[in-house]
DNA sequence: TAAAAGTACTTTGTATTTCAAAGTTTATAG
DNA sequence: CTATAAACTTTGAAATACAAAGTACTTTTA
């Protein structure tokens, strides 16, 4: 019970960046879009998410042109998808603490 | 998936919140002190926490003398434990779209 | 009965976070 | 050219979080 919150990853505290990790999780590639309007979020929003993320190398960005227009797309690295596991694995333990 | 985020309650979003709900569901009254070791916080931190938590009716406070000494002690309420079952409902949902 | 100590705050001030809205860039379409 | 779309970036405001210092109340100690 000593350390029951330092396993808690800071940068996925935030509910917006908990549904972005979620969504890469089980999607390998996946679009600004898309993942916007998952989310339900502004464009300025999620980008500055998404940058805060790439940041930590929790995701990676490709940008590319699909039928000639701008297209971004992220997946999760293997040191995001390793972080966000802990991550879970923390909040399960909590989760089961508590209750 | 449209409604991936919506069922998260804001008010357990921070970390020290959801550990002071962890405990709350499986200890029936803990104290000020107990709680503040248990989470390693500074005492004026936990106590705006708790009284964010007692402004949302989730948690109910007892202030008491023991041994002579204040002692306030805290424990979720019946709306306590439920908002805080459905934000973990919607945490698991979250891990297992996750993996 | 005055000083000291402990509990549980409250206040203050700062730093960080979050977000929407507006502005920008680049490339294609008409 | 001009308009349009995607994906940002910038700006600014509001909310949140936190530590540190100060306070109130009570009991203990001298």
């Amino acid at each position: 019970m000593k350390e029951l919150l330092i396993n808690l990853n800071k940068h996925f505290e935030n509910r917006i960046r908990l549904g972005i990790m979620s969504v890469l999780m089980v999607n390998d590639w996946v679009d600004f879009n898309t993942m916007k309007e998952t989310l339900s979020v502004t464009d300025g929003n999620l980008a500055s998410h998404m940058k805060a993320l790439e940041a930590e190398k929790y995701v990676e960005v490709k940008k590319q042109f699909l039928d000639k227009k701008p297209n971004t797309t992220y997946r999760a690295t293997i040191e995001g998808r390793k972080a966000f596991e802990e991550h879970l694995a923390a909040l399960e333990k909590l989760i089961n603490t508590g209750r």
